[in-house]
DNA sequence: TTAATATTATTAACTATGTTAATATCTTAT
DNA sequence: ATAAGATATTAACATAGTTAATAATATTAA
């Protein structure tokens, strides 16, 4: 009888999707069990009976959001674009994507969630980085990278993008800069990477 | 009369320096109100005579580590050194640093204060940036980089920085990657940057 | 030195949080 | 239709940040 487990399924996602959009309307911070529940149009308690408590819910709303981001960079994907101009594409729509979005950022890269409950299945991750793999290697036959310096470039970019999207969200020290400003720096710095 | 204002920040210091320990003990997550009243001696409540609330507790904390962070920096400076070498190890320490002080790095980079309480003084930024820099301008005289260069290898390498903190410290995705892992990627993307 | 006053600390209280236990409601099989 | 099981709700608990009312202490004026 997996009925039973189908309606489970679906009240699973009741409480997943109220709490995506709290989190995109609020932000993650206010978040909070009862206005999940009220917004799902149950009691708050109801949860418990799906979710072994908050965090885990929180767990499913970020592989949601990932997903998202995943198939909103593969919008971008173009065969025909040049190796290079993909590969710009693909990071700079990445950087900008999360920057109209911080509080998916948030959640997806900076709450503290604890330990990611086991029984949560973690998506093969349907993975950005094989995005970026994909157009660094082409990259390379078109000779705009070395051959030996994939990884290395991979990395490079992937942190790079990162570390500017945590200080462009948190707005600490960073004085003023605009996501556009940014998303020029990440231009020259690839520029500067594929200029060897 | 500013015998007062000597005893008001003398109790300032017994709230920021409890919270700090606080931190470093059991995390910034662990922190709250009562404690650092219990631990500095002094009722809860004692502590909203001394700051707005705990936020601006935190930001004066921050300000404290962020010191900290830059005199730890400051004594690896060596001016018999490579300046190559001086640049690697500055990024490598930098990153060990807050590797093995997570909580520190949660509170300076990640946590999620308002924003910045006017009255206070942001240290006119007392700058790892600025030994960064220094470093960085070193090279290119040694050859090692370019002179137009400098601000885009300079943002780039802070920002890598930074990604594969937050990567290490939150290790969501990070498969199991340990500091020192890490910490020779970085070496390996310098070498990269420096090798035209 | 003492009385009045201003300053500073504490206790009590309020609202909100996550979570659990006890209770009520609904579904389903007989 | 009713008993049994599953599911949802209300009540309650512990802890949080913060504020107001009160107590204690230090300062000043006589």
């Amino acid at each position: 009888m997996d009925k039973k487990e189908l309606q489970r399924q679906r009240m699973k996602t009741y409480f997943i999707d109220s709490a995506k959009a709290i989190i995109m309307e609020e932000g993650v911070m206010a978040l909070s069990a009862r206005k999940v529940g009220e917004k799902a149009g149950y009691s708050y308690a109801t949860i418990y009976n799906y979710f072994t408590d908050i965090n885990a819910l929180l767990y499913y709303c970020l592989f949601d959001f990932l997903e998202d981001a995943y198939k909103y960079l593969l919008s971008y994907r173009d065969e025909a674009l040049d190796a290079k101009q993909q590969l710009l594409t693909y990071t700079t729509e990445y950087f900008r994507y999360f920057a109209e979005r911080p509080e998916i950022f948030r959640l997806v890269f900076i709450a503290s969630l604890g330990p990611l409950p086991e029984e949560i299945a973690h998506n093969p991750q349907v993975s950005v980085a094989e995005l970026l793999g994909e157009a660094l290697v082409a990259c390379t036959k078109a000779g705009y990278f070395e051959e030996g310096d994939i990884q290395v470039a991979a990395e490079l970019i992937a942190s790079s993008i990162h570390g500017k999207l945590m200080f462009f969200i948190q707005d600490r020290i960073l004085d003023g800069e605009t996501a556009e400003m940014i998303i020029k720096m990440i231009e020259a710095e690839i520029e500067y990477m594929s200029r060897k």
